[in-house]
DNA sequence: GTGTGTTTATTATAAC
DNA sequence: GTTATAATAAACACAC
């Protein structure tokens, strides 16, 4: 249990680094999460030294912020007033400090890149797929790729991709406790039908995605019509799939890919996510934002 | 203009 | 002595 608040320490200096003072902050709040304002005035009313030269604190603090990985930003319900975001800690953060001690952390928590790269191949296929459902003539392929090889290529990788996870893990935190909290699954040949063909001990959400897959022609080779029921469908694979993402791989998708359980909000998001921050600056993405629960 | 968020650089300190 | 972490400062971009 993290060290009850010691508000005695009047004028002087707490002996607690900005990341402790700000997960203190965020544990304390009800939703686990606080504004950065709110994080401001958490610090201020329990440590009275914090109430001046606020510029140059409250500089650190939001550097603390961006820097580390444990902190993550929740984006605001648009229908909320207010600036800024929201701050959370991430998942595995909640125990980097010792003996629940906020005084010392273990080491400095850190998401690996491997994550990145991971989501990263994730979201670049699966809005190659997005482009392809919305419109097929716009989509850039090699001449030999047929809508049907298409297709087929990005179920293979997507089901390669399941596969090696089982494999390979791809742990944020500790890693003991992320193989623990992997699902299990039977392995199976490398094909594209036995890769998808269904778990004999699916989950009910398995069996529904992996219904859209054979709604979509990945078993008779034609390409699924774009009409509004196989864009549903599509669009419930997809939500589907990057929900998988979530539960399984316990990741977290950039923040406007989460918005909420709406097939058609979520694509949407995820197609502009990919076209505004996937190819510009320096082609990466962070790692923020959990589903807004507000 | 202000608040928020990101990034880079430098220095200090603790841990090994 | 080296490395990792934290603190500090500063510049910049962006949204409101």
């Amino acid at each position: 249990m993290p060290r009850p608040l010691k508000t005695t320490y009047g004028d002087q200096k707490p002996p607690y680094s900005y990341i402790s003072l700000t997960a203190m902050a965020i544990l304390q709040s009800p939703q686990k999460m606080l504004s950065l304002s709110d994080i401001y005035r958490f610090i201020m009313e329990q440590f009275p030294y914090y109430r001046n030269n606020m510029q140059k604190w409250q500089n650190s603090l939001r550097h603390n912020l961006s820097f580390n990985d444990c902190f993550i930003k929740v984006p605001r319900n648009i229908s909320k007033a207010g600036k800024g975001s929201y701050w959370t800690l991430h998942p595995k953060a909640f125990d980097m400090f010792e003996n629940g001690s906020l005084l010392r952390r273990r080491k400095r928590f850190r998401v690996k890149h491997l994550d990145e790269d991971f989501l990263n191949s994730k979201l670049t296929t699966t809005s190659a797929y997005i482009k392809f459902i919305n419109d097929p003539s716009k989509v850039h392929q090699k001449s030999t790729t047929t809508s049907s090889s298409f297709h087929q290529n990005w179920m293979l990788e997507s089901a390669a991709q399941n596969t090696l996870n089982q494999q390979c893990k791809y742990p944020i935190g500790n890693e003991s406790e992320f193989v623990e909290s992997m699902p299990t699954r039977p392995k199976r040949a490398f094909t594209i039908e036995s890769l998808i063909a269904p778990d004999i001990e699916a989950t009910n959400d398995e069996r529904s995605c992996q219904s859209v897959h054979r709604k979509h022609g990945a078993t008779n080779s034609r390409y699924p019509q774009v009409n509004s029921d196989s864009n549903q469908s599509a669009h419930q694979f997809l939500l589907s799939n990057f929900n998988q993402l979530i539960t399984q791989q316990h990741i977290y998708l950039p923040t406007i890919a989460y918005q909420l359980y709406n097939p058609q909000q979520t694509l949407n998001a995820m197609y502009m996510y990919q076209n505004k921050h996937l190819y510009d600056r320096h082609s990466s993405f962070r790692l923020n934002g959990p589903l807004s629960v507000f």
